[in-house]
DNA sequence: CTGTTAGCGCGTTCAG
DNA sequence: CTGAACGCGCTAACAG
């Protein structure tokens, strides 16, 4: 049904392999044959069977992004999404398809990582799971094909030798807590969350700051939620009590940082007069509600595409196999949530 | 590399067919073969190759998904996120890969519906596009590939032969209407959008409401906006003279009406006491923000998995090549932003 | 029930 | 510069 490269081969009066030969821009052909082959090709509308060409070539011409499983959840997706969308970008640029899959189908309980790799359907991976299962990786350090950690970093011993692109959650913790420092604030409450490894960066980038501006770390304004809309409202109203004292709120998280506004406007506590609230990621409804947030920018284009074009490099020239960490610095939004200026500490 | 049939084959003291077949469940083996078969392959970790396959069987066990370019701006994203979301959903169930792409590449030029399926990469498409572009399908009329419009119903004429899965845009514009008029509302602003024939239909079912409850229907009380947060807010913002008389907003868009609220929020309007305010799609923000919006839910777990059953359905059958339109109702999510009751029509 | 053989469409020697 | 021939890994007749 579909024409291949005999039918061109045929209609052009030539083998198979001199129509292979010109569509590949080989330097052996002629111009004047190849230009004839590759008028025919565009004629006939010819496109190559990706299937036999990857059989021959062992190249899919796809790249394989695995996310985790409950990125729709806590208003993750407001990130994820952002983050895939500059993934698709990239890809496109670079010309490659994109399978998207979670780390196992929970429907066969198989591992997609293998699957797709083992079944030559990918030619390298973007990982962007908080913590990769040792099965995989097990398996991925066997298998002779690009992956690449995005986003989130692998702190394991065994990964140290892996490539990895995220963003400095530390400095994004710092000059955070930083800027509130500097807006005169010095009881910060910290609204964290427990599982994942950046949040801990951020945790210590707060910590720095404080230290490093002699400001006593106080257990008691830690507060841990999970990450979504409902936790920061329901973690502020539960302990309204803190901010009698309490001048600056520091959220993990934008969608937590604004349910924590909505949470201090219920109980007519103004933002950013009474209280300064800063959140982290940048994401886009950050700009919509009043009082715009002020925020930390993930740098989730630079990483996005960086991880992409890194990948693409190392699928393309296998020699370069120097595993390196790219870290990117994210960097601060000042909008209207902590206010311009100081604050008057009570 | 890799461990093939022919590897498998050699450690079973078999032929590579019998391996295939046992692989494959042929009954043409007998059960003793098959379990050797079987357990060397597991032992061996073997996966087929789905190049190989795919070339011998024409069937590339993927599926394309085309979304919008846009999806990303004015909100889209979240609700194309969620149907994303279940379209993975029911991928992962029903076992397939998942490809996504848009129409066109921007960088090269090239219609990616038809390299995707002239490349043979999938056997199906889920197409989730405003308007189909007449290239695409040209090309999809003589392909023979099964393919879904999602979400958005094809008007033009020649598709009307063709398989579409959507929400009926009009009957959600008309319980959305009718809800406020039950309220006690008679003078109802709507605010819409210019693109988009889901839009159209919307309003048309505002309009059927209007008329079959003796209400004239007010030109100008139409606004219009591009779907998202901002142009609901200045749509609202530079219109409020509007709502001296009307005492109640439709917004065909959750989003702008999120936008809507904060405006009115700004302008010291009380929603739902002076203004009755219900949005369209109910993405999970609106479940956030007080006063909690009520709102026309989009079926869209019902559309996504009913499109891709439908889908592998036709790719795996071919015969039963019926098309069919499947439209599913939307239904009314009820929550504070209309009020419970009647409210007093000034 | 099993092995042999012939493709699927393309890239790639190896000759010429 | 070009063609003939082979193989990538698998499925599917066709024999037995």
């Amino acid at each position: 049904m579909a024409v291949t490269t005999k039918d061109i081969a045929k209609l052009a009066g030539v083998s198979q392999s001199t129509v292979s030969r010109s569509l590949n821009r080989s330097p052996l052909i002629s111009k004047k044959t190849q230009e004839r082959v590759l008028r025919i090709a565009k004629e006939q509308n010819f496109e190559f069977n990706a299937n036999a060409r990857s059989l021959s070539t062992n190249i899919s011409n796809s790249i394989g992004l695995i996310f985790p499983d409950d990125y729709m959840e806590f208003g993750l997706n407001l990130y994820f999404g952002a983050l895939h969308t500059h993934i698709r970008e990239t890809v496109e640029k670079l010309n490659y398809d994109l399978i998207i899959g979670f780390e196992k189908n929970k429907y066969t309980d198989t591992n997609t990582i293998r699957r797709l790799v083992a079944q030559k359907k990918v030619d390298g991976l973007i990982i962007a799971l908080p913590r990769i299962n040792s099965e995989s990786m097990e398996f991925l350090s066997k298998a002779k094909i690009p992956f690449i950690f995005l986003h989130f970093h692998q702190v394991q011993d065994c990964l140290s030798n892996t490539n990895q692109i995220y963003a400095d959650h530390l400095h994004g913790g710092y000059i955070a807590t930083k800027h509130l420092i500097d807006l005169g604030h010095r009881k910060i409450v910290c609204l964290s969350s427990k599982d994942g490894q950046e949040f801990e960066e951020r945790r210590n980038g707060y910590i720095k700051a404080l230290i490093e501006s002699g400001i006593a770390v106080n257990e008691n304004l830690f507060l841990f939620g999970d990450r979504s809309f409902k936790s920061g409202f329901s973690s502020i109203n539960e302990n309204l009590k803190l901010f009698k004292k309490a001048t600056a709120l520091f959220c993990h998280t934008d969608i937590m940082a604004l349910g924590a506004l909505e949470a201090f406007k219920l109980s007519n506590i103004r933002v950013p007069e009474e209280i300064a609230v800063i959140g982290y990621d940048d994401i886009e409804l950050g700009n919509y509600f009043s009082p715009l947030l002020t925020t930390v920018h993930q740098p989730r284009e630079e990483i996005s595409s960086l991880a992409i074009e890194r990948l693409v490099q190392l699928i393309e020239s296998n020699p370069r196999r120097n595993h390196k960490e790219i870290v990117v610095k994210p960097s601060l939004v000042i909008r209207e949530s902590c206010g311009t200026k100081l604050s008057l500490p009570k």
